[in-house]
DNA sequence: AAAAGAAAATTGGTCATACCACTTTATAGC
DNA sequence: GCTATAAAGTGGTATGACCAATTTTCTTTT
């Protein structure tokens, strides 16, 4: 036991707590950076480990983590190949990274989705589903009540809607971009007036949703997007049948 | 098969092509009947091994799984406990076992999406962009006079309007769909009759396009949507279960 | 020489064991 | 009783071995 772990691995370094966790980051900093890119082969488990100074075991973890992101798929016999076009591997691939200034895209995709989902959550929302974003709402409010700008719920109230329309894929694409938005949302919450305003019109298209109201729920949600929330993208509205 | 491992294991049975997936669908079986529910611990590693009847890596790579999907967190010395409040569980636990199954909602997220994206593409497509469109329409329609059905221009030009976007965010999402949604494609373009309306309402979307009418272009991918394209496609289960 | 078939090398999938690191629990000492 | 220490429990990792599917290479056959 004199040694310890004497010999520095590559992997070494990276936020200590669990190690094939620090090899998927770098494996998916190398695809992001397309290092590897759509359709390539990535070594075999055996290079890997050797590679990163790890054992097989936690590789395997690795890409068994980069599997279930739907960043690569594996093939018994041949191989794991990088597959960035699934829909989960956009989900993972949105976050930071060359994202820099495609945080305006990022909110632009969500002004055309969410009015979208909520249109169609009023349509299919549970009782559940209802119940679910009351709750998210009260949460939002002890938020603010507690001088706290309330992002975290802000979030919740999003994902829970997308949740209400009973579509994974939709639960996937808005979990992504509402994760890559959540710090920057953060900021603009900020400004005084800016929760409160945020919880209103989030009752608003709760009370569309819940009245099953589909077309009031989208525009209840466009009008969220367009005034509460920033988006540099000042877009005029283009008339919407009602 | 002559497979029969002379050993007959809990696990055995199941869509045998990874043991781990065999074990993580059993998991989460017991998780939504509420066999276990949220905070409870589930059995060691080195226990979980032996009453399925694998080894220990397989159990690891099972509870890796699920600790992605959201449905249990891990602490290192205590053990693995079922987390079903998370939003992530909520969502993982309405998504369907198989994974893949849900081609439908594909359909719809594409259908929230894509006429809005026609309609921003009509505001933002430059001269070159609309050329590029004009282009893979010609290829459509040289594909379909020599008797192909066209998917490859046709996945082409839904694409190609995503980057009249320039939005690189609406791309990759689009990027996506497309390839998820190109082999069933396929199917339904075999239809007589299926190319040639497909390549019209192209046009129609083009046009509306080139004019810089947004709500046209919107209007007419959502009737391309509509009526060209299907809204579901059920296919029967070829997939034999054990 | 080309095609077909068989053997070898690759590569992912699993198992078993050993050891380390962190937590919890039990025990000892006060 | 309390705290401090030891022990046990549990997840994390490393190795080595072997199996299963695939790919490559080489031999055989035509």
């Amino acid at each position: 036991m004199t040694s310890g772990p004497a010999h520095t691995t590559a992997v070494d370094g990276l936020r200590g707590a669990r190690l094939h966790e620090a090899i998927v980051s770098q494996l998916r900093d190398l695809i992001r950076q397309g290092e590897l890119s759509h359709g390539s082969r990535l070594p075999p488990e055996r290079a890997l480990a050797e590679q990163f100074g790890v054992g097989r075991s936690s590789v395997r973890e690795a890409i068994r983590s980069l599997e279930l992101q739907g960043l690569v798929t594996t093939r018994h016999g041949s191989g794991s190949f990088v597959n960035t076009q699934s829909l989960d591997a956009v989900a993972t691939l949105m976050a930071p990274d060359d994202g820099n200034g495609g945080l305006e895209d990022i909110f632009e995709m969500r002004h055309l989705l969410e009015p979208q989902i909520a249109a169609l959550a009023a349509r299919r929302a549970t009782p559940a589903d209802i119940q679910r974003l009351s709750l998210v709402l009260e949460e939002q409010q002890r938020q603010i009540l507690e001088g706290e700008t309330g992002v975290d719920a802000d979030t919740e109230f999003h994902f829970t809607l997308a949740i209400a329309t009973h579509n994974p894929a939709l639960v996937k694409v808005v979990n992504a971009v509402e994760d890559v938005l959540r710090l920057s949302r953060d900021r603009y919450l900020q400004r005084p007036g800016r929760p409160e305003r945020s919880l209103h019109s989030h009752r608003e298209i709760l009370e569309m949703v819940r009245a099953g109201n589909d077309s009031g729920a989208r525009r209840a949600m466009d009008h969220h997007l367009t005034t509460v929330e920033p988006g540099t993208i000042s877009e005029s509205e283009d008339g919407k049948e009602e």
